[in-house]
DNA sequence: CGATTTTTTGAATCATATCAACGTACGTGG
DNA sequence: CCACGTACGTTGATATGATTCAAAAAATCG
């Protein structure tokens, strides 16, 4: 079992989490390990886990009829890799989850996440929270995407997310911004002139 | 009361729903009108209520610092009004709900939400069917939103939502494609000449 | 090291924004 | 019912920001 204080502290954050439930969603994950470049999932694969990323980032991308990668989100320590659409409805999925660096996953198969749902209040709650929290995220952003310049996207990532700079290759933040390389290197080679 | 089947029609597909809990359900929205331009929630105001659309249509927006408007989607017919962050979380909502034409709505308050959500399952699996189909709704829209140009989120919202450009004021669908009216009114003018 | 990948730079081009002006439709009060 | 005023939509000219393509420079990896 891989050591994760922080994934312990969300599964006891749910009210009324009995001993047993708590055991018993332990259980229910397994640690997975992923080197870099390996993928999670791939276009057109039915999703079938769901896994809590304790160390690593990945990509979650979707590849457009152009050819260009579009990165919805990344996922680091103490986020989600999986795809809802697929692993819910067991349908194909339409983009990837790929490490970006060695990561360490803990995984729960679409059996457990059943039996859990079924069983557990308490995982049912967890389940509910991290489907609302992402919502409400993504409600939050949707509509400075929409109006903001390509410097204005970089400058709000810096500041919400400055891990991401650190740590992604550039062409990927750019697909993450939607703009190509290099935009984003001149973008911040004026930023770094300005300064 | 106001008759709507489609509303009775969402509320009685959660599974295991008994007559007792859909009465009080259906006991706990109240009917309210709403003339065009009258705002269901506006920007620092706090949520205390959600609205079922039986007739009429919303748009849900911001306003950015630089004063322009970003329109995250249009509520019409069977679909929801409310702030989720500002009504669950009891913050100011960062946004408007504004009638684009007279309506009539099915409104639960936070009470009755609260009071809901604790007594009946069949009421939390309809609040949480409804968050997770807006949030995978979400999921789809944003990577073309990211990486389309004008014309094609244009042609795409005319294909996934064709009664926007119809009901909404041009300038309303140019605030949600995130671009101006003026290249809204040319990019139409070149798709008519086209055909 | 050497090879490959990633990032930067330059020049030309394209898409969209901006600003200003003009047309058109709509609703209201006379 | 008409005229007027206000909203909305369109058009034109120009400016700006971002892309594209090509190539060089820098960083990374085995």
């Amino acid at each position: 079992m891989i050591e994760s204080q922080s994934f312990l502290n969300f599964i006891r954050s749910a009210p009324g989490m009995t001993v047993q439930e708590e055991e018993e969603i332990l259980d229910s994950f397994k640690a997975v390990a992923l080197k870099s470049k390996e993928y999670f999932l791939r276009e057109g694969e039915i999703c079938k886990q769901i896994g809590y990323v304790v160390k690593g980032c990945f990509s979650y991308f979707q590849l457009l009829d152009s050819g260009r990668k579009s990165i919805l989100e990344f996922a680091f320590e103490d986020w989600w890799v999986g795809d809802l659409p697929s692993f819910l409805n067991k349908k194909p999925s339409g983009a990837f989850f790929q490490a970006l660096e060695d990561a360490e996953l803990l995984c729960i198969s679409r059996n457990a996440f059943e039996r859990m749902m079924a069983a557990s209040a308490a995982f049912r709650y967890l389940f509910h929270l991290k489907t609302q929290t992402a919502y409400l995220k993504s409600l939050e952003r949707s509509p400075k995407d929409k109006a903001e310049s390509a410097e204005e996207k970089y400058l709000r990532m810096l500041k919400d997310y400055p891990q991401i700079i650190q740590r992604v290759p550039h062409y990927d933040v750019a697909a993450y911004l939607g703009i190509t390389p290099e935009s984003l290197s001149r973008i911040r080679k004026k930023i770094a002139k300005a300064r």
